[in-house]
RNA sequence: GGAGAGGUACCCAAGUGGUUGAAGGGGGCGGUUUGCUAAACCGCUAGCAGGUGUUAAGCCUGGCCCGGGUUCAAAUCCCGGCCUCUCCGCCA
């Protein structure tokens, strides 16, 4: 959520930055503009009238102790509480119209960000396997760790299934980066719910504007997260966090839900964009002076599982015609798929400022003790299936065995390799 | 799922619709005393949000879980929601 003073400062200033996204959001803007104005005459005007209302209910209250009349004052009283009332019903509509259409607004980009995505280095080297590469998919039903068709009679398409090593790979994966991030990063591990309330999802940004991505409950009480980004920067919701406890660093592995509505016929096949992941997620809680630092930091922790890893990828500054919602900047870290002969994301590390916390009233305690909006940053550390995905393309062989990368030999029993029939 | 009880400040807790502008403890902080510690005594300890001021002082409004309502006036009465606890039932 924007700060709307800024918006009462420079509206123009905020629709022109706004457009860097590639949206006009004039009419939003002056809507919210205008919505405050109204907000505040119309409170002027009751908190006047309630501050005689106050002054005078004690004379009453005085009078009726010593037993005097005060039917005249309790009369005139009668008509400024009307007028209150119908006043703050008004004050009520303005203000939840004003908080709904702010809900709305995205974050504003962070200063010289180009409007397209820019490449800002490559690591590794994409390299010829030697023999015509398989994808993913290909490789991981041949070698019988992945089932699509029993995927799809359970659930339907977008759905995978992994069985015998392939559970294995997914698992030991993810320990991996687990581990690397909570013994070598400094996070603590979090397992939180996976299903959690509207406000929590308004909290980091999903609700109300994308509740069609959403996977919710059919009374509509409760929604799937789709991303632990969401229950761990919510971690800090409504509350002042101690400045001496800053940073958080909060790491988590949750199954996460997407329906991916506007994406049919993208990416149908294997495991990129299903409706149901595994992404290990890393969360910062950084005071506002650290948070620039912080996400370069955040980058770097990333980056650092697909180094073990031995993967190819690139690093990102996703411009502000991509950017998303809550975020102020964005890289993304992107693989090489030899199969499929393209990059794929398999991180988003963002910085959202103080635009989450605004939404969640997370705050801390400034220098001069007065309270500020924390920043919140989250990293994909990273998409556990994307990276199997990415696993099988890269350390496939001729024969259609796959190497298991040094790193993870010993979350898969010390295996070299995954044969087919193997378990 | 059924039946109850309850949500008041850092914690515990009182609270008859109008000196509650929230009692009283505990804890914390400061002080007196003291060789030091303890004890005792004294003092302070509602934070926060919003509006309006020249990002001042000040003034005003709202804050007793949240949101409505009744009333001249609500922590107190009524309705709804959320949460916690107890008992019963069911259950990995």
């Amino acid at each position: 959520m924007l700060d709307i003073n800024i918006i009462r400062e420079d509206k123009d200033g905020v629709i022109k930055e706004l457009s860097r996204r590639g949206g006009d959001f004039s009419k939003d803007i002056e809507k919210i503009y205008f919505l405050d104005k109204s907000w505040r005459e119309l409170l002027k005007k009751s908190d006047a009238l309630k501050a005689e209302r106050n002054s005078v209910s004690t004379e009453i209250g005085k009078l009726k102790r010593e037993k005097k009349s005060a039917d005249e004052k309790i009369a005139a009283m009668q008509i400024i509480s009307e007028k209150i009332k119908e006043l703050d019903a008004g004050i009520r509509e303005v203000r939840t119209e004003l908080k709904s259409a702010l809900l709305l607004v995205p974050n504003l980009i962070e200063k010289d960000t180009p409007y397209e995505n820019t490449v800002l280095r490559e690591e590794g080297e994409v390299k010829d396997l030697g023999f015509p590469a398989k994808t993913h998919w290909e490789i991981g039903e041949d070698l019988g760790i992945l089932d699509f068709e029993a995927a799809v009679s359970l659930s339907g398409s977008r759905f995978a299934l992994l069985k015998g090593l392939g559970c294995n790979l997914e698992r030991g994966l993810a320990n991996f980066m687990l581990d690397t991030h909570t013994s070598k990063h400094g996070y603590t591990e979090i397992m939180p719910p996976i299903l959690v309330r509207e406000d929590v999802m308004v909290g980091t940004g999903q609700l109300p504007k994308f509740r069609d991505d959403m996977y919710a409950l059919d009374d509509g009480s409760m929604f799937l997260i789709p991303t632990s980004e969401v229950p761990l920067c919510n971690l800090v919701r409504e509350k002042i966090t101690d400045a001496s406890e800053l940073p958080l660093k909060f790491t988590a592995l949750t199954s996460c839900f997407r329906r991916e509505s506007g994406s049919y016929g993208r990416d149908t096949k294997g495991l990129i964009r299903n409706h149901q992941f595994n992404k290990v997620e890393l969360v910062n809680i950084a005071s506002p002076e650290e948070s620039e630092e912080m996400h370069e930091k955040l980058l770097e922790e990333s980056e650092e599982i697909l180094k073990l890893l031995g993967l190819t990828y690139r690093v990102l500054l996703l411009g502000s015609s991509d950017t998303g919602f809550s975020a102020a900047k964005t890289y993304d870290l992107e693989v090489w798929m030899p199969g499929e002969k393209l990059w794929r994301e398999v991180s988003s590390c963002s910085n959202c400022l103080d635009f989450q916390a605004r939404r969640m009233d997370a705050r801390t305690r400034g220098k001069d003790s007065s309270t500020v909006y924390l920043h919140t940053l989250n990293s994909s550390g990273l998409a556990v299936g994307r990276i199997f995905a990415a696993v099988l393309e890269n350390y496939q062989r001729a024969d259609g065995s796959v190497a298991i990368p040094e790193v993870l030999q010993a979350y898969m029993g010390d295996k070299k390799e995954i044969k087919k029939n193997t378990r």
